[in-house]
DNA sequence: TCATTGTATAAGCATATCCTTATACACACA
DNA sequence: TGTGTGTATAAGGATATGCTTATACAATGA
């Protein structure tokens, strides 16, 4: 069953600008699938890790992603309090997967886990 | 039955930078609902005419919306035969219909009309 | 053909965005 | 307590964005 809660116009773009830039959509598609540490990303994108740690910043300021500090580490994932949570995954559905790319690290021995 | 066409996150990301602000995402919630002409949105937006203008055309230029000429007046309207047509649609489902503002245009008899 | 109306383009400006490098802070562990 | 590793913040620069005003182009109709 469908819920069809009505959106925000103003939000809802302020969320899709924060989709609209290629490292930002492919950092919500790797968290819709997993939780990801910083030095993740930064191992995953061809950018500094203050590059990384901006953007994820701005997610996190918007409310649609979440941090959690395991020892030394910070591990970021979708929001699922956040209001747009589902929309996200709606908006990204399509997107393809990005599971090979964590599997590459994991090849390389570069996955952090905290288990 | 559902597609799930995969699609490309570099222009994904191109889609809904132009989706995320708040004048562009408002115009394609109206396009989605009636083809509307730029004396149309100029009324509808407490903005000039070249901002309106200039806002038409990057949607154009992405392939997203295209334009009819009918005599003086140019028309817009979401582009079917976008590969994003259908994307898009998925992403402004849920935002408030914008219905009323165009019949308030008719009822101050500003509603453009080619038929 | 000329004036009017609708729309597009050009140029310029203020601000936003996204990156960089340098540095500070937080935690782990010897 | 000191050092290494992970992350955040600060500052600054290049480019992008979104508006403005001025002007050009396109279609209509007297």
């Amino acid at each position: 069953m469908q819920m069809n809660e009505k959106l925000d116009i103003e939000m809802t773009a302020n969320v899709l600008k924060l989709l609209g830039d290629k490292t930002r959509l492919t950092m919500i598609k790797i968290m819709s699938e997993h939780e990801c540490c910083v030095c993740e990303f930064v191992d995953l994108f061809d950018m500094s890790q203050p590059a990384i740690s901006q953007h994820l910043r701005k997610l996190k300021d918007s409310g649609i992603v979440k941090e959690a500090r395991r020892g030394q580490w910070i591990f970021y994932s979708l929001n699922p309090t956040s209001s747009y949570f589902s929309y996200i995954q709606t908006v990204i559905k399509d997107l393809p997967s990005l599971n090979f790319k964590l599997e590459e690290l994991t090849a390389q021995g570069k996955r952090i886990c905290c288990d």
